[in-house]
DNA sequence: CAATGGCTTGCATACGTATTCACGTACCGG
DNA sequence: CCGGTACGTGAATACGTATGCAAGCCATTG
């Protein structure tokens, strides 16, 4: 039977005290007697007392939540969320639950004004912004905001603003670790997959950590072995076919996504070209399919749990302590089957 | 620069109209005039001003929010979420977004009281509850929950609760569905792995498909072959392991949930026996992975997508319409290679 | 004995919105 | 010219909590 939902008053007049000593009877306040605090918090137990938090809020200003947006590019809702940010929003709700924070999750197109989403209008303390590159970093909306004096943390590679926090990846670390990887194990004609990606700016970052590996080992890169392709299988596969189809000589592929580099890989064992015997494949992400494709994907991993972590404890350090700065993460080598080990 | 943020009282005196009139031509009330509300909005528009949530959801009693609350029986932070709820996560956002709704993800350990999340504590206007089986469902927590007068939708079988909701997969249909496969593909030695499970009892369901299906086909089930299983890899390996070292003959495998059937596919791969040809196998989920895997996984797919959707909707339903019936998801058998076709 | 100070408590108010009630104006028909 | 009605608007209040301020009480001290 939903009967009206009990509040402070009612304590307060079972208690025989004032509203005010409940409040502050709950909250542990050092302002009341000990023999009070504990009658009063009996009373709340018995009578399944909670605090409304939609009243605290309004009272302190507080949520004790941050808001996270999802920015997909896809906005048809037949598509899944894209895995990585999958696990991303699993990891951050982890972290904010270790916090004893709650989270505020929900979409965001790109296109629209955004802005409106300001702290979520209040039902948030600060705000985690996630989504593709330039879709959410190059946004005019990004400017307002920063300027609005909220706080926010964006996945994604570092940007200057006075207000805000970028979190991501060493992308070029993580391009230049793959290359060179594959140059100790005597590979000389590697291919770079996913150049100029529209989508992922980060890829860019993958590209020039490739660039330099090769620099490093005085190969000339190959021109005609950089080719352009986006996050999912189909552009890997057509992107290897492209380099096929030209006749071109390749005995690695270092792929700026484990999508394209699953699409790459199955296209060329269609072809009865073998991996990694014949070619050797790294991936980046490790996402959970690479694990489990065949042979098992070697892959330049992205740590979403640290990152998910070190998104929330930077924003709330940033909301508790007004200051703090953004932070670069090392990406790993997760040597597996595709790379000829 | 942080100014304080516009209230509705700032846009009243700006358009020399009372507070009232203002709440009044943002809700885009009829009462007020069009010329009056024009003006009201335009200066909402420039000035930037979003309604606070949070004080209008302690007036209306509404927050136009579901809050998800997400049991893992492993409190220990290491681990990732389990990739079906996490999915199921990612489906749910999505739902809640289709219908403006936003979503409050909090984790709960199954352990704790956590009737004091009671509609989180008026944060939200229902409750989404995601747990394994028996954790969730069988707790006495979930009692005071239904006689709270609470809206909420459990994932899982169906209950007898007045009031709440569940929506749930016909797990028994499934591995019904699975096992006749088998059987039209001539299979007659056909264990099943994942008996008995303590942290999955939808597990019990789906063997008695299995058992159905083969009764149906006039086949005494040989109960050596009907092994206990936990849902991970290594449990699935071993539970087949235990078969080959008892020396009984199988040429099929219906797995409790694709977990166990990818930890079986490897054991089987690594003795040197060849899937599908000598062991057909079929799964149960359709994990991501499960595509992945070589030979790519034939399984019973749980339509996360459409249980996500059909959660929010039934609850939204109960909200403000007040009646709704629980409701059986049907499964769908995927065919992939690793049944043999 | 009066004054001081510490310890508890209550009163009153603010947070920002949505809504009920009452009021004023203009317009209509009788 | 008057009663009635329809329409817009404003004043006032409630939602439930947290907290500044003031006041009461008791014990201690000069």
């Amino acid at each position: 039977m939903a009967e009206r939902k009990a509040t402070s008053f009612d304590i307060a007049a079972k208690a025989g005290v004032s509203q005010s000593t409940v409040s502050r009877a709950l909250r542990d306040s050092p302002l009341v007697n000990p023999e009070t605090r504990a009658r009063v918090q009996a009373i709340a137990r018995e009578l399944n007392y909670q605090v409304d938090r939609t009243a605290s809020s309004l009272r302190t200003g507080h949520t004790r939540t941050l808001a996270l947006l999802l920015f997909e590019d896809a906005p048809e809702d037949a598509s899944p969320i894209n895995p990585f940010f999958l696990s991303m929003l699993g990891s951050i709700t982890k972290a904010c639950s270790a916090h004893d924070y709650d989270l505020l999750v929900s979409f965001q197109h790109p296109e629209e004004d955004w802005y409106a989403r300001y702290e979520e209008a209040h039902r948030a303390d600060g705000l985690i912004l996630l989504g593709y590159g330039d879709y959410v970093s190059a946004h005019p909306t990004l400017q307002r905001l920063a300027d609005s004096g909220a706080h926010w943390v964006i996945w994604g590679p570092r940007l200057s603003f006075e207000h805000g926090i970028c979190v991501g990846s060493d992308n070029a670390l993580g391009g230049y670790q793959a290359t060179r990887h594959l140059l100790q194990k005597g590979r000389r004609n590697i291919a770079f997959l996913g150049c100029n990606s529209e989508q992922a700016p980060e890829f860019a970052d993958r590209f020039s950590g490739y660039q330099k590996a090769l620099k490093e080992a005085r190969l000339s890169a190959n021109d005609n072995l950089q080719v352009y392709a986006e996050s999912f299988e189909a552009s890997g596969a057509s992107a290897v076919a492209s380099l096929l189809d030209a006749g071109l000589e390749f005995d690695a592929l270092v792929c700026a996504s484990d999508l394209i580099a699953i699409g790459a890989m199955r296209f060329l064992q269609d072809q009865g070209i073998a991996v990694p015997d014949d070619v050797a494949i790294i991936g980046f992400d490790d996402i959970q399919a690479a694990a489990y494709c065949s042979p098992a994907l070697t892959t330049v991993r992205q740590d979403v749990k640290r990152a998910g972590e070190t998104m929330v404890d930077l924003l709330l350090e940033l909301i508790e302590n007004g200051d703090e700065t953004s932070r670069l993460l090392e990406p790993q080598l997760i040597v597996r089957e595709s790379c000829g080990s």
